[in-house]
DNA sequence: AAACGAAACAACCGCATTTAA
DNA sequence: ATTAAATGCGGTTGTTTCGTT
């Protein structure tokens, strides 16, 4: 037995909205409010539309203080930002730019985001593609351990670095340019945490704090598995303590909460994310450096976040040349797990990987295992 | 000027989640 | 606790606009 439908499908007007159904929409919104009740709405109204057909109407585009197009640099950072960190979750992302719906973040992503970056990439790709065979076979020849980088190298060139490990993006800081709240707001970061699969430490029994943004909700991740991966350990800089949770049953969501919460730390416009690359290997932390030090390199293009060395595999790059969807899976498994089939030797990599996260919660954690 | 294709935009559809009875 | 309705979301499709030949 299939659903019922929402509304009389054959009494219902479909395609583009008319002036007129319009003003009826927004007047009757302005005057009495959406009633909580969208599906009543158009007969209250005498509109021959569909409840949520009316909604979508109000929400994308008769609400006030609704932008469409002309999207900034800023706005863009922002979207690839949370793109790479949450996927296409495109009513989070909008909740992050004031003025945008989700609608138009999607179409913009779409026809034209995905596109002005993956053209930037596939040019970035070919200069750099014999540049990087050739360091890769020097690496290997004089290196152990992949994941050290020579400390005695002053380079801080990033093609000089790009055979380590993928860092996550790591984006230069974007002030809010209004006063909207967005996730200062300590109920909406507790509301969204809770629904990425956060937990907050007044539910449970801990006292771990975890700061955002001078917020201090407490909060708590399970984040063995990334703190193992690629993820850098923002956890336990000086406003944020992480706890390792004794469940390895880390989920996605509890990834993507972690993923979008350092995106949003380091997009949060203080200077505090600097701290993020404390504590890690060398190699981040001059990728923290190089990347706030030099703007300039992902200024309105994100190159590091899709050059082909860091973040995304030939898998995902192939697909997205051929004109294929990346899909969140992809994307997620080219960030946590090692490229297959490619220059990299996997194995390497990944011992590599985990000594040195050993190493380095080691130093951070010295009573634990 | 017409035809065509690509890009951009608007809206729909179906599924998942939330809410209320 | 259960269930149906309402809502929200993301993918997809249809339509319009723009640029090129």
């Amino acid at each position: 037995m299939g659903r019922a439908p929402c509304c009389d499908k054959a009494n219902v007007k479909k395609g583009p909205w008319s002036p007129e159904e319009d003003a009826k929409l927004k007047s009757y919104i302005d005057q009495h409010g959406t009633g909580g009740n969208w599906i009543a709405l158009p007969q209250k109204i005498g509109l021959k539309r569909c409840g949520k057909s009316c909604r979508l109407r109000w929400l994308n585009y008769l609400r006030p203080n609704i932008k469409h197009g002309g999207f900034s640099e800023e706005e863009d950072n922002l979207i690839c930002s949370l793109y790479i960190s949450i996927g296409s979750r495109w009513s989070i992302i909008a909740a992050q730019l004031p003025g945008r719906t989700d609608n138009d973040i999607k179409n913009y992503w779409n026809t034209r985001l995905k596109k002005k970056l993956l053209g930037k990439q596939r040019k970035e790709h070919q200069s750099r593609k014999g540049k990087l065979q050739d360091h890769h076979h020097q690496v290997k020849r004089s290196s152990g351990n992949l994941m050290v980088p020579n400390n005695n190298s002053n380079n801080t060139n990033s093609s000089d670095q790009i055979h380590y490990w993928p860092e996550l993006p790591v984006l230069a800081p974007i002030p809010y340019s209004t006063g909207e709240q967005r996730f200062n707001d300590h109920a909406a970061i507790r509301k969204f945490l809770i629904k990425l699969g956060g937990r907050f430490s007044q539910d449970h029994d801990h006292d771990d704090v975890m700061i955002l943004d001078g917020t201090s909700s407490s909060l708590q991740f399970p984040a063995d598995q990334l703190l193992s991966s690629t993820t850098p350990q923002l956890y336990e800089q000086s406003s944020i303590n992480y706890m390792p949770s004794s469940s390895m049953e880390a989920s996605n969501n509890s990834i993507d909460a972690q993923l979008i919460a350092q995106t949003l730390y380091n997009i949060d416009g203080t200077d505090h994310h600097l701290q993020v690359f404390q504590g890690q290997n060398n190699l981040q932390s001059e990728l923290g450096d190089l990347v706030y030090s030099n703007p300039q390199r992902i200024d309105g293009n994100l190159e590091l976040i899709y050059s082909e060395n860091t973040t995304v595999d030939n898998r995902i790059m192939t697909s997205a040349a051929s004109g294929e969807s990346i899909g969140w899976g992809d994307m997620m498994n080219a960030l946590i797990s090692p490229p297959v089939g490619s220059n990299y030797d996997h194995q390497e990599m990944q011992q590599g990987m985990m000594q040195e996260c050993a190493f380095s919660n080691q130093l951070r954690y010295p009573g634990m295992q």
